[in-house]
DNA sequence: CATGAATGAGAATTCATTCAT
DNA sequence: GATGAATGAATTCTCATTCAT
């Protein structure tokens, strides 16, 4: 049997390829379509043996993406702690973003989409909630451990505006805006495979351009 | 038995106590997650009954999808079909756009965001097509019976070039990226209710305006 | 509607129809795959009518049995009323039996092969009885209503016997050979689709030829 | 609970009382009657539990079919090997064979009455292709792995045509012939237990007896 | 630590049958 | 007589999860 040889391959860090086969599988057919069995069959190991290592799918579901959006979070900051002049930051963090979700599409539609349903525990967070005119609720961010990159953006942003660059003086407001902005084309390019968008790359950097110039100072 | 009572309570627009179930189920629990047994809890019927009024689930999310689009389409017709400024309409089209999705949570998440594949023959229960460099896929607009309300907007947008008020001159790619913008905010401010965002008033005040400035000649 | 139309097609007689539609479908779907639904929708009357002629689905098959077979006793008898030389009624007799149950297939299986399993209120008849050393049971010739046309089996071979044609002399035991000798051609014709029997109407002349050789006294 | 008691009773060899479950249910019921969920039950097991063993119900069906050809297949096979006279190894060669079918009645049902249509990709449940000028199909002898054990009876049967011993020329032919004799009195004998046959051992003689009488050279 | 076996709940459908109208 | 609506139980099959070993 292929028991030696997976026992040599690795006797040890099972919990790290459970992570990695998963991530894969998530990527390539979907939350929903992932079993635990298809995961413990790629692993060459037996579906119980998943449980010693994650409580339930939703663990390994949230530990993906906790570790996804550390990547995300990393390479936002990257480019935020480099020297470069604000606006081109911000035109490299909005890109960076869009092309994130873009590679990560199950992840990013999980944690930026779904979050709060799939994740945790089904307590139906209630889209219904949602009102022109409602008030903002008590932060939630934390859970949402992918949220925290949205600091990055929002240091970017205030950069931009210390130097006068912007035509709005409020850091949320601006970064929120331009959050919407990628979010927008980054869903709309995940969820809408069938619809006739142009050319990728160049809508993005039209999505990109077009927020830039929408906030800065004229 | 409560069969007296329920029937008392409405005895026929079952049809659309199906769709009420269903769009509500959809939109909180996903698509995926929601089963015909779920839906017959729901209205309080058994499952076989639901198949006396569609076909399967795929038609359910069809209608749903049919039925929003139609409201929304009719909705922005009437901002295009006025004799206003062309960027005025466009504001008040953005906006509108806006509106319609937070005053209608459900019916949006689930034909702008839960809809995508689920829709065309359950072949990728994933979304991992999308793919930074990929290239955009032919029309399936026609059997998305509903995109056609995007129409709209591109005729808004259309005056918007010829009229020489745009940096674009593509009306596709004016049109999608200010798709993008509103849908971004949109699904944001439905799914993400926990989030501290600033007034929603001002804020998607804000986008509106950001989207406008963004593509119009300075 | 075609409300009308059908009404006017026949007002009565409706019994029949059912009859009709079952039989085509039965044999052209076999049984099990021939829901009322179906039934109903061929003969555009509700699902419900159906159970104002018949009490439920076995009575229509039990129905069509003792129809079709009293066609096959039918044609039976007349080989055996004409005035032929016994060893020709012989042939024609059993080729006649063949042929039968090539053409009426699902009939034939239902009645010869499954008879007291789907058709009697499926309290299992019990072929596990059967031992190579048992004895025969009581008569259930009456219940099989299409058993009856082996009566003119019998009435042929004893002919053939009393002309001293056999060499056998028990009409009996003549009978149930040449019966399980057209038996065993019909069902396997039927069963085996897929076997890769040599031209049927040979296969048919031959088994008649043996079976006939077989029994005459040489 | 049960739960001790079961495993106590059995601990192993499920997947052979699953086939046993199955054959008995096959054969007194039909398969198309015959469900997962009554197969479960029958051997005090959850549903889900079989498809460790099989993955579907045709791989259970085929799964039987397999075990009686191959039974079969032994048992016919020595009387083949033996020197004996040609004719005289037909006869017990067809003896041998009817009474496997009366000594396993239900493996006999299963495996030469009811897998016929439903083992192939249940396309067509019914019976209906029968047709009596129809022409043979292709073989499929090689997928129901199980009609090889045919090849001994023609073995046989080449033997005594070589010799001169058959009126008939034809290999195919006279095998096909003289198993549609057995083939019938067997199916007769195991399903009409009811039916006042003569003796069965006479009976069984005699139908060989004019089965090697109706094929030989007079 | 790992497993193999088992399960119970649930998935989408289908269907014979009933019954108030 | 006829129907339309409804149902409950059935179908095959999948899956997250548990647990004795």
């Amino acid at each position: 049997m292929g028991v030696q040889e997976r026992k040599a391959r690795q006797k040890e860090n099972l919990r790290q390829e459970i992570l990695d086969a998963a991530r894969d599988l998530f990527a390539h057919q979907g939350v929903e379509s992932v079993s635990m069995r298809k995961i413990a069959e790629r692993i060459e190991y037996s579906p119980g043996t998943i449980y010693l290592y994650f409580n339930d799918k939703n663990e390994i579901l949230k530990t993906l993406c906790d570790e996804t959006f550390s990547r995300l979070h990393q390479k936002i900051q990257a480019i935020r702690d480099d020297k470069s002049e604000p606006l081109s930051s911000l035109r490299r963090g909005l890109r960076a973003y869009i092309e994130f979700g873009l590679q990560n599409p199950n992840h990013y539609m999980v944690t930026f989409v779904l979050a709060g349903r799939a994740l945790h525990e089904n307590q139906n967070p209630g889209w219904e909630r949602a009102s022109f005119h409602g008030t903002p609720k008590e932060q939630d961010l934390e859970c949402d451990s992918g949220h925290r990159c949205f600091d990055n953006l929002r240091s970017i942003v205030r950069k931009c505006i210390e130097e006068g660059l912007f035509r709005i003086d409020d850091v949320e407001e601006a970064s929120q805006v331009l959050w919407a902005g990628v979010h927008g084309i980054t869903t709309l390019l995940i969820t809408k495979p069938g619809f006739p968008f142009v050319e990728q790359t160049r809508l993005v950097e039209r999505v990109v351009e077009v927020l830039v110039e929408g906030v800065r100072r004229p």
